[in-house]
DNA sequence: GTGGTCTAGACCACT
DNA sequence: GTGGTCTAGACCACG
């Protein structure tokens, strides 16, 4: 499991977990039924708090990702990438919409905010 | 003062307010020393609480975009639309990084990122 | 009367007003019956609220130092500059106490704060 | 944190507050990394509302003091003392040349405004 | 009328 | 537990 933090981003810790283990599975690098590490075990290597962990983990279970069984560990569920890539493709949407509106609203024109985001993507 | 407020957004309410001012200001529909509406108009318009106007108008302040005059009211300050405009940009960048970034995050490539991004812009 | 009013200043108007007629008593050149400009006068004189001059001569008179009577004007009561000046001297005392306990709380050495008093009366 | 809150001092509470602590970093009683009282903390201790607290720590965090981390905490940033120290003085110096200014506007030599502030210094 | 401060409590997100 | 936002209303100072 590599996980990596940023601890000094925006992005909740909890959901920097839950993206990377939804890649993850996306990819094919977590299979069904293979193991997630032990909310102790992820804390322990990450160096946060148990409670993050857990929280990640409860959002993964929650959207269907994963199982977990009380007294042995949480398992991944029986995968469906393509879902999974639609909707994480929704999720970059929404966020790439809500930037072009807040530059529109910004009154910044549409080759304007075009510039930035090449800029970005090559940078 | 056209002002917008969406309740339900994550944006908080006194800086969905700053941003809408600032980008009145730099676009000239606010000019130096124009009053903006007075802290309770202002709250009782937008149905809001008198104390989120006034934390908006604090912002404004130390931001050096307005000056506040006690018992009279808020004025705008002398505008520096260049600097204004470089800072929304800057904003609007960091918002498309953090996009481009999670895109990256969840294993999507930069193709099909600025496929989504036209999509966007053209839609 | 000769009353300097500094707008930029973080004096409040109705304060320097009161300030500025008190010395003028204490030093002799408003007697006693001698009239005050009335409030309108004032005000245009200044180019202030009638308000703040109103307020001003509501001060004066609470504290004894002149007589309103209705119809007429404004008049300097009785003086007792003696009395005054130990007023005004206490008023200054206080300021400055309270400045040299903020400069203690800051933990500047009495030398220090000493040094920077007698720059601000040489300059 | 020996914080020590004057509720009928004309100075805003929360401004005493960000005047202590400023005083207890630069002091270095409060070191790089120390945590900060929880806003819900202190304001229990002041028995002062929580919003009040926070606002206090809201000026120190942006003037670059303390560092707040979401669901953590707030924490003392790398300090600058000098910086700090001359940005006290400033304050300092201009309560001391108001009070020097209300002086001579009440008609008070300047010997005597010296005479008033040595007997102070020295009582 | 204006802004400035404060309260007592609520709900939310993050750890 | 922590901080972040918001409310509805109060009281004060200034014009």
């Amino acid at each position: 499991m590599k996980i990596i933090i940023n601890t000094s981003s925006m992005v909740p810790i909890y959901e920097q977990i839950v993206d990377q283990i939804k890649t993850l599975i996306r990819k094919g690098e977590l299979k069904e039924n293979d193991g997630l590490p032990s909310v102790r075990a992820l804390s322990k290597e990450l160096k946060i708090s148990a409670l993050t962990v857990k929280k990640a983990y409860d959002h993964l279970e929650s959207g269907g990702f994963t199982i977990t069984v009380h007294g042995k560990g949480t398992y991944v569920a029986a995968a469906n990438p393509e879902l999974l890539l639609e909707e994480q493709k929704k999720e970059l949407e929404d966020d790439l919409e809500k930037a072009v509106q807040k530059g529109r609203r910004f009154g910044i024109s549409d080759e304007e905010i075009r510039g930035l985001f090449e800029l970005i993507l090559e940078g």
